[in-house]
DNA sequence: GTGATGGTTCGATATCCATCAAAGTGAATC
DNA sequence: GATTCACTTTGATGGATATCGAACCATCAC
């Protein structure tokens, strides 16, 4: 009965806690979810995921719509790359798979790696 | 290309954003995982999980443990019953198993039962 | 170059959240 | 029924967050 808890499974439960409080904001929520379907679907492998592609579907502007890009990225759920004028949002499946096993059961997933803040 | 997001989706995913949510506190995420190891481990079918087991390995105070519990049970995470002067929180696996669904591929799951707010 | 388009950065603001201490409730025990 | 134990409710408070408009940067097409 361990009391307080354990440094290693901390770091690797504050990552998932950052994950799922990436998720946790709808509008966020939804950019994930579209560019899960997209890469799904394998629309394009390439491009797609840009920017102006969440705008239209969410009542939100830019700037915010950018800000949450930022936070998934920060929470290791996407990658990002700049297209020339465009952005190229992709799934961090690693972060994925890591999420699915959380629920799959306790401690089955290795430590997903870090991000920067 | 739909405009705006059609409204069933948005209910299963507004109910996912709010089990995220619940997930995204350091705190309330040690919860969940306790609850998940002990039946797991399967310790006691019943009693355990009652609120000061969690206040001993989390440095908050009992209203914020009680506080915390609630909102995952507000999120269909777990559910509550009292034990005589316990509490006995137990996993809800139908949301566990749609979390887990969610992330295996989009669409894969069915919509978790709907909970008061 | 000039424009236009796609995206970002910068405050500012309004709301939400985690936490606490103190007081309250309800069940067990004496 | 008084005490204790387990938990909850009720403000209060400090800090985080979502969103915006305005200004800014980068790239492409003339």
């Amino acid at each position: 009965m361990m009391n307080k808890r354990s440094a290693p499974a901390d770091d690797r439960l504050d990552a998932l806690a950052r994950a799922f409080k990436a998720l946790s904001n709808p509008n966020r929520l939804q950019i994930y979810v579209e560019i899960l379907r997209r890469q799904r679907q394998a629309i394009g492998p390439e491009h797609s995921c840009a920017l102006y592609d969440f705008l239209n579907s969410l009542e939100i502007g830019a700037p915010t719509v950018s800000h949450h890009i930022k936070e998934l990225v920060n929470a290791g759920l996407i990658r990002v790359e700049r297209d020339g004028k465009y952005l190229a949002c992709a799934l961090d499946d690693d972060m994925r798979l890591a999420l699915r096993a959380f629920f799959d059961r306790e401690e089955a997933a290795p430590p997903p790696r870090r991000r920067a803040r």
